[in-house]
DNA sequence: ATAACTGCAAATCTTTTGCAATGAG
DNA sequence: CTCATTGCAAAAGATTTGCAGTTAT
């Protein structure tokens, strides 16, 4: 999905097209990784200094309006968000190095969904998040 | 896992057995489900009235510092939290009903799992939660 | 005895909200 | 023109911390 598809799913529902709702969210789409609240209002303040957290804040609901807004939330890290641009049900594997994350769809393994089944348990959503660290992480630390 | 285990885990690390702290595990070991804040202050108020707020905080940090803590982040609540008792790695059935947890066993599915291979991905640890409604819940809205 | 622990109050950090001004459609 | 959106400042909520007094070992 490229840039002007979001803009058109964000005008399609009646929202307005702002100059710091554009900023706001390509600091989401062209990062390559979630970012937290931090970085998102520092790619913004950079590009339109006069953007408030609050307004980020409110465009957050919309995104999650849109249904376009992941958030992950590590243990021991402060919340982080990205755009979910994939329609399927997807995870991401994070990695606890560069901070990249990728998206990976979702296969609950069939042991997994046999014990939910037994249990007659009703499952209607779940989240999973993966870490560790990616190839070139990976080949970074064995080096040094 | 019985009450006195736990204590003796706590002990062997050298942590003292403050009445404050046993009410403090104990809120969490007898309740059959996560507890938010709110719920883990009011039981403990109800044992000891005196008991505050920070220091249920200072014993989040024991608990984590002894494996023994999980935490629990829905997206539209608060964390909650429980004891994890389980030697084993496991994750939570939780039930958007009665917010009764049980404790499942984990596989990632071979799928997934090859996903990751094939991207050289070195995992480290993963985090699932599951919503539902468990067989009581679901029945009963069935009914009305 | 003494080091760990707690209560309290204040500090910090994150997120939300009311309101008046602004700007997109 | 009109209503959604924004900035600002203040409020609310969650968590942490310094300190002096208390308690388990």
């Amino acid at each position: 999905m490229d840039f002007n598809n979001v803009i058109n799913i964000l005008k399609n529902k009646g929202y307005k097209l702002t100059n710091q709702r554009k900023i706001i969210i390509e600091a989401l789409y062209f990062s390559n990784k979630p970012i937290s609240m931090e970085e998102w209002l520092q790619y913004t303040k950079n590009k339109n200094p006069n953007i408030n957290l609050s307004t980020i804040y409110r465009n957050i609901d919309v995104l999650e309006d849109l249904g376009l807004l992941s958030k992950i939330r590590p243990k021991d890290e402060n919340v982080k968000y990205a755009l979910n641009l994939s329609e399927k049900h997807s995870h991401f594997l994070i990695c606890k190095g560069c901070g990249k994350a990728e998206e990976i769809e979702c296969c609950l393994s069939k042991e997994f969904q046999k014990i939910i089944d037994d249990k007659e348990f009703d499952l209607i959503e779940h989240n999973l998040e993966l870490y560790g660290y990616c190839k070139e992480c990976h080949n970074k630390l064995k080096k040094s």
